[in-house]
DNA sequence: ATTATACTTAAGTGTATACTTAAGTGTTAT
DNA sequence: ATAACACTTAAGTATACACTTAAGTATAAT
């Protein structure tokens, strides 16, 4: 197996959660401490870093500690690969569509 | 929440699997059997059929009973749909860096 | 020096996932 | 009629997830 698929298995997985979503959601509009991202959701500290660690795992985010804060950030490369899976397999998928479209045209005087 | 949302997780739930991603892929091919999906699956059948019920409830594919088969294929709705999600943030992370990046330039000659 | 802040670690709990094997159901071929 | 086929259901196991509370560490403010 390669790595990509393994960032893909993760990143995906991360996504799947609505607390991480909401974190994304939130570091999209620019960096935010760890407090930050936990004052929406009702969640303990400890909860929102272990979803933190999820979404670092699948290199979705990446964060630096200064001095007692931790501060966040969106990595987007993780998130262009996720999406450009999908682009892919719906592209091929209307590929299909209109070489079946076409098909049908080209026989439908039978 | 939203039903939206409820699908999102489901869909990236089922996305997260490379055992699933490989159905995906087979799917976007054209229908195929269950047996079609699980030959290049090193898994039993009912591995197989607990995989599928996950990508079914996701709304990601759709299957349909004739006979002693069943014939998959893909639902591209919700694909679309988790696209749209991370392509939405992807939009908004590289807006802001836009606006970052032109308030450098007005601000760099100070 | 003391206290408050901002995480961080550890440990526990309950639920969900990803499989397995064994046995069963309805359909088609011989 | 019987045997093969294509699932399907049930039940069990082992690991992973999503939290929690309690206690700890390092930094900053008073």
């Amino acid at each position: 197996m390669f790595r990509a698929e393994a960032h893909l298995n993760l990143a995906f997985q991360a996504l799947a959660d609505p607390s991480r979503r909401a974190m994304v959601d939130r570091l999209v509009q620019g960096p935010a401490t760890v407090s930050e991202l936990a004052a929406p959701l009702a969640m303990s500290l400890p909860g929102v870093m272990q979803h933190l660690a999820v979404l670092e795992a699948s290199g979705l985010v990446v964060s630096e500690k200064i001095g007692r804060t931790r501060t966040c950030r969106i990595e987007p490369k993780v998130l262009t690969q996720a999406e450009q899976w999908i682009a892919e397999r719906r592209a091929l998928w209307e590929r299909r569509l209109d070489r079946l479209g076409q098909f049908l045209d080209e026989t439908k005087d039978d």
